[in-house]
RNA sequence: UCCCGCGUAGCUCAGCUGGUAGAGCAGACGGCUGUUAACCGUCGGGUCGCAGGUUCGAGUCCUGCCGCGGGAGCCA
C-alpha cells in the first residue's frame, strides 16, 4: 500500500526539521494493533460506520483482519481532514494514520487517534444499511453483503473447515484426486443433472466424483476429492443448493464400520478445529459453543431397522422399506446430543453401487450421518459392491444404461477389492457448525433454483 | 411438481368490517466531546407486483399471471 505523500500531521518532536512532511507511519493491520500501542501506524481499509458529533467523530475501519474505531478530534485536525473524515460514505476506502492506544471505551479495547487520512476510493449511498434487510435484497447484493459481520464470520469458518479437511486427510496419507466436472452420461439418475453442450454432444456437470475416486483407490489406496457438485433438483429448502462443495474420500480395504469410524474422526476434527481457531466468529454468530463441545466420539449408531422400530414405538406409523424423510430424520437426531449414524438402509431406498448386506440381503451396507438440531443429513456413505455379477445385476434392476458404466465395471474385473467411502456436504456441515439457519450464507455465491447472479 | 405464506417509499414494515397513503431507517440540512445499528429537529421521497373483475368508490374483496420466502418430494 502506498504511504501517504501529503501528510498534514504536525511535525513531532523527534522529527528532524524539514519543510516537507513527516516520514509516513509504518503500515499495520488491525489484527496487529495491540503490538503498536503508543506508536504511529497507517491502516488501510473500508469505513464500516461513521458517527459524527460537533467536535469529535468516530470512524469504524475494517481492514479485512479486523475492525477498529478511529477517533477524530476536530481541534487536532486540519479543516480539510475534519471535513473529509466527517463526510466519508459507508464503505469508502481510506488510509488512516494515527497513534494506537488502549481504551476501554473502544469496541475491541484498542483505538486509533486519527491524525491524518487519505481517501482511496469514495463510496456514496452504499445499498446495505446497518439494519435488517430481506433475503432477496441481500442476495441481489451478495457482492456487497460479503462485507457484513455475520457473512464474514460464516465464510471464515468455511475456510477454516476446508483447510481442516485437507489437513485431516493429508495427515492420514490420503492422496487428493481432482475428479472431472464435465462428464458424459453417467450418474445415479439423469434427471438431476445439469446438461450442457460439449462440441455438439450432450455433457453433464458432475453430481459426484465417487466413481472416479473409486478408480483411484488401486493407485493410491486412500484418496479423496474436494470440489463443486451440481444437482438440478428443484428443491427449495434451506438445506439445498444447486451448486455445492462435496468431499468424497474412498478407502481400499475399509468396510462399512471403518467407514463410519473415519466419518466420526473427520467430523470431530472439524468441530474441534473451529472451536480452537474461530472462537471470535462463533461468538459473533451467537453459536453456543457448549453444544459443539459435546461433539466427541463415539457417535451413536442405530440401524435403519432399529430406527423404524423406535419411530413406530413412539407412535408413528412408518412402513419398513421407505426412505427416511426429513421429519423422521429430525426425530431421530433429536434423541441425541451429537451427530447420529443411521446405517444399513433397505436396498430400494439406496443407490445401485452399495454392497448388499450379507446378514440381511434386503439391506445394503451404508450409512447416513444426521447432524443435531435439525440440520439433517451431512454425510452419506457406503461400502461399495465389489462383486461384478451383483453390481451388473443391480444396474439392470435400476434400469440404468449398462454401457455407460463400462469403465466402472472394469474396476471389478481387474483386481476388485473391498472398499468404502462417503460424501460430506461442505455447506451443510459448516451451516451446522456455525449454527446458521440457511446454508446459502455459507458459500460466497450461492446458486439456488432461481438464482444464478451475482 | 405440489402445499402454505408474502409482494405498499431506496431499505424494513404498518395500513381494521372497502372511503383519495403512514412510521422508522437511509439521503439532504441544522444541533450535540465518547458514540457503540448514536441521539434530537427540519425537509424531500409512492404506477400500493401486473392484468382483469365486483363497487358510487379497491392498498383493502374476487380471478388469473409474475416474483419472493418456507416446506414436501429428492438429496449432501
Amino acid at each position: 500500500m502506498t504511504p501517504p505523500s501529503d501528510s498534514t500531521r504536525p511535525a513531532g518532536p523527534s522529527t528532524p526539521p524539514s519543510p516537507e512532511a513527516d516520514p509516513p507511519p509504518p503500515p499495520a493491520t488491525v489484527r496487529a494493533l495491540p503490538g503498536h500501542v503508543g506508536g504511529e501506524v497507517a491502516l488501510s481499509g473500508w469505513v464500516q460506520a461513521l458517527r459524527v458529533h460537533a467536535r469529535v467523530a468516530f470512524v469504524m475501519l475494517r481492514d479485512g483482519t479486523g475492525t477498529v474505531q478511529c477517533v477524530a478530534v476536530r481541534s487536532q485536525l486540519s479543516e480539510e481532514d475534519w471535513a473529509l473524515a466527517t463526510t466519508l460514505g459507508q464503505e469508502a476506502c481510506v488510509e488512516i494514520s494515527g497513534s494506537v492506544r488502549a481504551d476501554a471505551r473502544a469496541p475491541g479495547g484498542h483505538e486509533l487517534a486519527l491524525s491524518g487520512l487519505r481517501l482511496i476510493g469514495p463510496s456514496e449511498d452504499f445499498p446495505i444499511q446497518r439494519k435488517e434487510h430481506g433475503v432477496e435484497f441481500l442476495l441481489d447484493h451478495r457482492h456487497l453483503w460479503l462485507r457484513s459481520g455475520i457473512q464474514r464470520a460464516g465464510l471464515r469458518i468455511r475456510a477454516e473447515v476446508e483447510q481442516a479437511i485437507h489437513d485431516f486427510f493429508y495427515e492420514r496419507d490420503f492422496v487428493r484426486i481432482d475428479t472431472p466436472i464435465l462428464t458424459g452420461a453417467i450418474g445415479e439418475s439423469a434427471g438431476t443433472l445439469f446438461e450442457t453442450d460439449y462440441f455438439g454432444d450432450p455433457a453433464f456437470l458432475a453430481q459426484t466424483g465417487q466413481l472416479y475416486v473409486e478408480s483411484a483407490c488401486p493407485a493410491f489406496r486412500k484418496v479423496y476429492c474436494f470440489g463443486p457438485t451440481f444437482r438440478a433438483e428443484k428443491s427449495k429448502t434451506r438445506r439445498h443448493l444447486t451448486e455445492f462443495w462435496m468431499i468424497e474420500p474412498e478407502v481400499a480395504f475399509a468396510d462399512s464400520d471403518d467407514n463410519m469410524d473415519l466419518q466420526e474422526a473427520l467430523i470431530c476434527h472439524l468441530v474441534a478445529r473451529v472451536l480452537e481457531r474461530c472462537p471470535t466468529e462463533l461468538d459473533l454468530l451467537k453459536r453456543d459453543r457448549a453444544v459443539l463441545e459435546k461433539v466427541r466420539p463415539p457417535f451413536p449408531r442405530i440401524s435403519y431397522g432399529e430406527a423404524v422400530e423406535r419411530l413406530n414405538a413412539g407412535g408413528r406409523d412408518f412402513e419398513w422399506g421407505r426412505d427416511l424423510g426429513a421429519v423422521e430424520e429430525t426425530t431421530i437426531s433429536s434423541w441425541y446430543d451429537r451427530p447420529v449414524f443411521v446405517y444399513n438402509y433397505p436396498k430400494e431406498a439406496k443407490a445401485f453401487y452399495m454392497k448388499e448386506n450379507p446378514d440381511d440381503p434386503r439391506t445394503v451396507l451404508c450409512n447416513d450421518l444426521l447432524a443435531p438440531e435439525g440440520y439433517g443429513e451431512i454425510v452419506g456413505g457406503s461400502q461399495r459392491e465389489d462383486d461384478l455379477d451383483r453390481l451388473q445385476a443391480r444396474i439392470r434392476e435400476e434400469k440404468l444404461p449398462e454401457e455407460a458404466y463400462g469403465w466402472y465395471l472394469d474396476l471389478r474385473r481387474y483386481g476388485t477389492f473391498p472398499h468404502s467411502g462417503f460424501g460430506l456436504g461442505l455447506e451443510r456441515t459448516v451451516g451446522w457448525i456455525a449454527g446458521r439457519p440457511h446454508i446459502r450464507e455459507l458459500i460466497p455465491y450461492p446458486r439456488l433454483i432461481n438464482r444464478l447472479t451475482p
